[in-house]
DNA sequence: GGGCTTGCTTTGCTCACCAAGGTATGTTAC
DNA sequence: GTAACATACCTTGGTGAGCAAAGCAAGCCC
C-alpha cells in the first residue's frame, strides 16, 4: 500500500524514538529495520531521516559515537539521552492515545 | 492530553470522512462530534476545518446544501459524493494500516 | 447592554516530509 | 579492470497540512 504523504507525519519521530529505545541504531540500520518490521509499509526517506537524527541531537534527545564496522565505512550510531527517554515514553503515549481516539471515530463509520 | 500538532497531520481528513460516511454534517457540528467521540483528546480547529472542507468540496469528495435550522443561521450540510465515498474507504484503510505498522515497531519497544 | 454560544470564513505563518542530488567505500559479476 | 549494486553518510529547496488569530452574523440569557 502506497500511502499518502500526510500520513506519516508525525510517526517519523515516534518511530525513531522506539527503535532507539531497544538499543542504539545507526541510521541505514533504522530505515531498514523500520521497513522490515512493518512489512515494507512504511519506506522512511533518507531525505527524511538524516535532518530528524540531526534535529533531535540538537534537542538533545540523541547522542551520537562514530563506531569502526567490519566492512565498509563507519557507522554513526545514536542512542537515547534520559531526555530522549521521557520524550519517547510520551511519543508513544501520544501515538496510543490518537490511536484510540481515532479507532472510537472510525468504528461507527463503517460500511 | 494535548497532542504535538504532527500528530493530527492526515488524522482531519481521515476524520472528517469517516463522520461524513454516516450521514451529513454541517461543520460546527464535525467539531464538536470529533470531541465527544475522542473523550475530548481532539479538538480540531476551525481555522483547520474549514479550509478543509473546501478543499475536499473543490476536489469533488464532498458536495454541500444550505439548509434552515430552528434556530440561529442556516447551516451548510456537507455530503459523500461517490467520489468521496471511495476516498472515505480509502483513507480508512490506510489509516488502519499505519496504526497495525506502528504498533508492530513499538511494541519492541515497551519499558 | 454585555457576554456566551452557535455558525461560517479568511490570511499568514510554521515546520514536517521528501525529491533529488551529492560523497565515499566495499562486493559481486563479467 | 570496470560496471553495477549495496552500504552508509549528508544537504538543498520545495510543498502543503494544520493553526493562531481575526472577523462577521445571529440568537439566547441575565
Amino acid at each position: 500500500m502506497d500511502f499518502d504523504r500526510e500520513f506519516l507525519t508525525g510517526t517519523v519521530t515516534t518511530l525513531i524514538l522506539a527503535l532507539l529505545s531497544e538499543r542504539p541504531h545507526y541510521a541505514y540500520e533504522i530505515l531498514r529495520e523500520a521497513e522490515r518490521r512493518s512489512n515494507r509499509q512504511f519506506e522512511l526517506k533518507e531525505g527524511t531521516l538524516y535532518p530528524s537524527l540531526h534535529q533531535m541531537e540538537r534537542s538533545g534527545w540523541l547522542a551520537s559515537e562514530w563506531r569502526e564496522s567490519d566492512a565498509g565505512r563507519p557507522r554513526k550510531y545514536y542512542s537515547l539521552t534520559a531526555k530522549g527517554r521521557r520524550q519517547a515514553k510520551s511519543k508513544r503515549e501520544q501515538w496510543e492515545a490518537i490511536a484510540a481516539a481515532m479507532q472510537a471515530i472510525l468504528e461507527g463509520s463503517h460500511a
